[in-house]
DNA sequence: CGACGCTTTGACCCGTTTCAACAATGGTGG
DNA sequence: CCACCATTGTTGAAACGGGTCAAAGCGTCG
């Protein structure tokens, strides 16, 4: 097991890699993207402290997507051998680890309902609630607060909407006083109405329930 | 484990359902989707014959999503605690589960990146290769047709647009002789054309590469 | 035959993209 | 310390893809 800080902007898998380990993200933030041949981008999902991007390397041959760190980052390496030396033994940890990988679809599945059934705004607000929520759980956050260093260049590729746009949206919420977001810091200002607004269900995220703290009110009454 | 037929446009699992088997498709077309609360719905993926489409449930506790039947379809229920009992016993076994499971993620991302970042005719294009080749590998193509008995609402619903958009754009395939869609038989008259406009590249799908026989001109340059 | 579900069409509207320019910011080297 | 350059954020105008609504074809089946 090896650890190492990545820069900004830092490739950490490619595309068609074969890995012979996985990394666990320690700090910072990474992102995983595909560059379609004509260039634009989709990135697929943010990858914060605690996250295992790569998981899915130990069972499928190639990787299918990029793997780039978004800010300076931490993370630590481990062999695949010394994985599945461990999981040989110790059973349960093999479980857990699946659980682990089987959140991926989850979260991507409601990327893709972003993209293909809310609006700009809606899926703006979907993603920053997602964002808090995860920070939430790994004690990343300060109340409503959280550092998300993303370009707007970025966020349009994570939503599906060109740069200017992003801008323009970012624009419409903060005159709504439902978040500010300056150089990175991203504040929620009025939670619930972002909720409503977004149709945001944090089921998807298949957090322990007491560590979602969060009951969204558009759609406790279904 | 038991075994049923289910009729066209049957409800087979409910969004937050707590299961307590796991469901193998055996013949027919199923598709898991979400639907918001405003009656909007994303189709996230369809669900051949070989594919177990909630083995998660064996990890997550609740469905994140809905999963029903698109036409008459054979299904086989195997119970978690039988499946569990095999795997205890057959480590390869769950090796092969985990790796199926994996597959998901990789799929949701590429239809994720689909919609995103492709535009009507790219993504209905896409859509059409991927159901190919999928249902290619279970030997359910008759050479370049195949059975594919969905409505353009349904189809709308997969690619993220609306159904009169969703047929103009199935119109503009047709004209430009890339492929024939009438009463769900799907004949795709120009597979190179068709992959390099939707810029189509088979990694997402983790076939072994015999099982792909298809190498697409669009990304073998890169 | 009539009803129903699905496909197709036309017209109009709106969200989003594109292009281009400009402002703000931060870092670099002279 | 300042001039310069590269990024990033912001704005406006015009064009376009796709959405919406409503009505009309079409096929199938009881």
């Amino acid at each position: 097991m090896t650890e190492r800080e990545t820069q900004a902007r830092e490739n950490i898998i490619r595309q068609g890699d074969r890995s012979t380990q996985c990394c666990l993200v320690l700090d910072g933030l990474l992102a995983r993207s595909k560059v379609l041949i004509d260039g634009t981008r989709q990135i697929l999902s943010f990858e914060i402290a605690g996250d295992i991007p790569d998981l899915q390397s130990l069972h499928l041959e190639a990787m299918d997507h990029e793997l780039e760190s978004i800010s300076p980052s931490r993370i630590a390496f481990i062999q695949h051998t010394v994985l599945r030396d461990l999981l040989r033994f110790h059973p349960r940890l093999s479980d857990i680890l699946w659980r682990e990988t089987l959140i991926d679809a989850p979260i991507s599945r409601e990327w893709l309902t972003n993209v293909g059934r809310r609006d700009g705004v809606q899926r703006l607000a979907h993603l920053v609630i997602e964002i808090w929520l995860r920070l939430k759980v790994v004690g990343k956050v300060n109340a409503m607060s959280f550092h998300l260093p993303i370009t707007q260049e970025q966020l349009g590729d994570a939503i599906g909407l060109s740069t200017v746009h992003a801008n323009r949206i970012l624009q419409s919420l903060r005159e709504k006083q439902l978040l500010s977001w300056d150089h990175g810091q991203v504040d929620i200002l009025n939670l619930d109405a972002l909720a409503e607004l977004a149709l945001f269900d944090p089921a998807y995220l298949h957090l322990k329930p007491a560590l979602s703290g969060f009951a969204p009110k558009a759609t406790s009454r279904t």
